[in-house]
DNA sequence: GACATCCATGTAGCAAAGCTACACACTCCG
DNA sequence: CGGAGTGTGTAGCTTTGCTACATGGATGTC
């Protein structure tokens, strides 16, 4: 039971290739084959299938992944417990984020990261649309992801979840909307309305039809655009109205748009970070994460004083 | 930060040696001394310093030593898991006993056992005043050992501890004695006998003590033996009385020898299995465990039946 | 105080484990 | 039917970790 083998088991539990777990472990594709070989040996029974040009692991192969994690925590754990013990959160630490988060926390959270000496954050961002949460967790050490109240589709999977802030999405109107001075908005205020929508299968079509229901009228979506900016335009333009993240709208539409508080629908959204359980263990992950923690608290607040 | 490093510098911290890290792991002390250099150079700091002509650990040596026993646990834990995948308590169980408890519960407990297929038990005594129980362990996976209600000395070493029974502790005395025919017996009642005790340093000792304080009277121990059976063999002869553990009295001295319950004072001791950690976790050892408590449980019952 | 003893630790050499490079077999898809 | 994708064998090399033996320091003894 040697742990690097295992280590090799639970990659492809992930990436479904040993081409892949190759490439991610630098090693040739031969090496991997031949070292789960050992290991399949060594267990006794077949963890692997062959299934079309490729292979997926058995039930055997997946409970043997499973307790794979459990070991990498550990010795996860017992590095980060020496790092703490010698004060050195040193070491990069690779980041994906959708781009209203990063807009939002990246600033502030890399400034901060800047002062701490020897640990490198190393961000990138990604349309949440193309490319599901979890399976970004296999490349990158965090993963900042956000799901909405109610449904927590990042637990079960054996990922480590730490919630950062949980962000209001508020209407959209234009300044010389009819609805413009009202201190909230009911979805029963906004029956007739034309919306500027988010693509199909974006998690924002379900606050819509929470929306539709406590109206109990059918809603207009005229356009469907995963860029806010775009959307804030539309809205400014007088083309329709839209939700609107209360903490990462642009600002760039000065007293042009004006936000406005949805009672009546659960109408917000949680923005977590998302880890393989051995990473989250690491001290650099840990301290970056503290980092956003308090960068997250910071804008929460800041907004609070400005409604 | 490998795994088979880490796992010697556990054993060395158990051990206190690098020569008998090599005996227990089968390598010469060079071998050791080696694979130690390596990861205190990985490590950053030293982990152990020369004292005389042995060395010791250092704090940030026994830091790490801890962590590595966690790790240990957590690939303990997957090879358990996966022997409960396939069914399989097969293997090697090594157990240290006191006297009395292997004759109370080891015949019963290795014919079950044998019962297993594959799975096989070595058994052996040893006295208890000789070797204290904790360090036993780093030998044998299983040490049945026993504590006074009260004290637990072996928590606190991250030890794994398993009750298996509590075992009263009654007065013997000679079937003619005058407090035979009561059906339990006070401190108050002793005052003026004679004792036959267990030798210096024995945890029985703690029991007399109670006994003399709450009877406000200096108590007269007249031999002092480790053997139970020449305690009998005294008390029989009218030499004296004794603490007898109740379950485990030879019944050698069938009517010659009676046993009285002791009120007032707390007069039991906890029989308990002893183990690293991360041997507790091996299916073969949960399995011989298991067995253990039921036998202790058989035990305890009958005596029950027959006050 | 010299000597034997018991440690840990260096050095050289050897055996095994694990990797690469390359060839091969198989499946899917245009 | 190729061509691009997959996983897997074989040969050979590199690295790792071991043993055997020698060395040096600390301890205890005659």
């Amino acid at each position: 039971m040697d742990v690097q083998r295992l280590e090799l088991l639970r990659e492809l539990a992930e990436r479904h290739s040993i081409t892949e777990v190759a490439r991610a472990t630098h090693r040739t594709p031969s090496a991997v084959s031949q070292q789960l070989k050992v290991l399949e040996r060594e267990a006794g029974l077949p963890l692997t299938e062959r299934s079309g040009r490729g292979l997926v692991l058995t039930d055997a192969g997946r409970a043997l992944a499973r307790s794979a994690t459990d070991v990498a925590v550990a010795l996860a754990r017992a590095r980060a417990v020496w790092d703490e013990f010698r004060n050195d959160a040193t070491g990069e630490v690779s980041l994906v984020t959708f781009p209203t988060a990063g807009e939002m926390l990246l600033p502030g959270a890399v400034k901060a990261i800047a002062a701490v000496p020897g640990l490198v954050v190393n961000c990138t961002d990604k349309d949440p649309e193309l490319s599901d949460f979890p399976a970004l967790t296999a490349e990158y050490d965090i993963v900042l992801a956000y799901s909405l109240r109610g449904q927590l589709p990042w637990g079960g999977r054996g990922l480590t979840v730490v919630p950062l802030m949980t962000e209001p999405l508020d209407v959209g109107v234009p300044a010389d909307h009819r609805l413009a001075s009202r201190s909230w908005i009911t979805p029963a205020d906004v029956i007739g309305e034309t919306w500027i929508g988010a693509p199909t299968g974006y998690p924002f079509e379900r606050i819509l039809h929470q929306i539709e229901q406590k109206a109990g009228s059918q809603i207009t979506v005229a356009q469907q655009f995963a860029d806010l900016r775009v959307i804030e335009a539309f809205v400014v333009a007088g083309l329709g109205i839209a939700l609107v993240p209360r903490y990462t709208w642009g600002g760039d539409q000065p007293g042009r748009l004006v936000l406005k508080p949805l009672r009546g629908v659960d109408a917000e959204r949680q923005i977590v970070a998302l880890m393989r359980p051995d990473r989250a263990e690491r001290l650099a992950v840990r301290t970056v994460l503290e980092v956003l923690r308090t960068e997250a608290a910071r804008v929460q607040a800041q907004h609070a004083l400005i409604p």
